[in-house]
DNA sequence: CGCAATCTTGTAATAAGATAACGTCACATC
DNA sequence: GATGTGACGTTATCTTATTACAAGATTGCG
């Protein structure tokens, strides 16, 4: 089996949980909602969430997004994981969108290669309304 | 005087000893590590310096790193707070530089339009390793 | 098979980050 | 002087994340 795809077959029970979680839900997922929302499958601890959230976004299955502390499933069809990725996140609904541009990261490279630095992960999210929460 | 300028004669005590040890520090502080600091100053409670922070962030002068939850003071001379600014974060020395290019900033103002999405914050961080740390 | 190495799991405890709720004080304005 | 506003102090609490330790499960190999 191909090594770096990773299908649902390879995830372990509690991985599958948390995969599924994120999945069934519209928006982001804090890592304790998810605790709470898996406590009928047997899950007590963090530490069983964030063990399976490490995996998964080390799979690329799943996005961190930083300035919300919490988790999305990636919607991104293809994606593998390392690609530059920002997301669109609504302030007033919660709805994340995943975007992935060439210019910008062709830009960020060219910026990061200017000042010789190494880059190895990039964290971009935009923050404010979606088109259907401006109308209301 | 003009009420876009905060020089540090408009912060107040605790504003100003928050400022002063983010001015000092080399790398970004957090919350609870500024607040050990200031406890010589009187600092008893985290809320004194989250309310600090709060408002030097409003007032442009700090930035706070999503990806770290830590604060920098602002080093970009002439920076108005409201602009779109990328952060390059070396993940060995912790050392931040702050980056603001048109480019970019273009570039995500047209993505958020194209999407209708009514920007009203961004945050770009990039983490990997600086130039003196990749010699090392 | 038998055993070691590795990975996954479970659990408890705790650290780190952030906010809520309350009351008080200083100051400006009318 | 009454009133509003903003900063301050304190306690308690909440949310997010990690450390430490033990037990199973799985794989690989002699």
């Amino acid at each position: 089996m191909n090594e770096h795809v990773h299908a649902a077959t390879d995830l372990t029970k509690n991985q599958t949980l948390v995969m599924g979680a994120l999945t069934n839900s519209d928006g982001p997922l804090s890592a304790y909602t998810i605790l709470d929302q898996l406590r009928d499958h047997g899950f007590r601890a963090p530490l069983q969430v964030y063990r399976a959230l490490d995996k998964l976004v080390e799979f690329g299955l799943v996005h961190r997004l930083e300035s919300l502390n919490a988790f999305v499933a990636c919607r991104h069809p293809g994606c593998d994981g390392h690609q530059t990725i920002a997301f669109m996140i609504c302030e007033s609904c919660g709805q994340v969108n995943e975007i992935s541009d060439g210019i910008l990261t062709k830009r960020l490279k060219a910026l990061a290669d200017e000042a010789s630095f190494a880059l190895k992960k990039t964290t971009i999210e935009l923050r404010g309304l979606c088109r259907s929460c401006q109308a209301a």
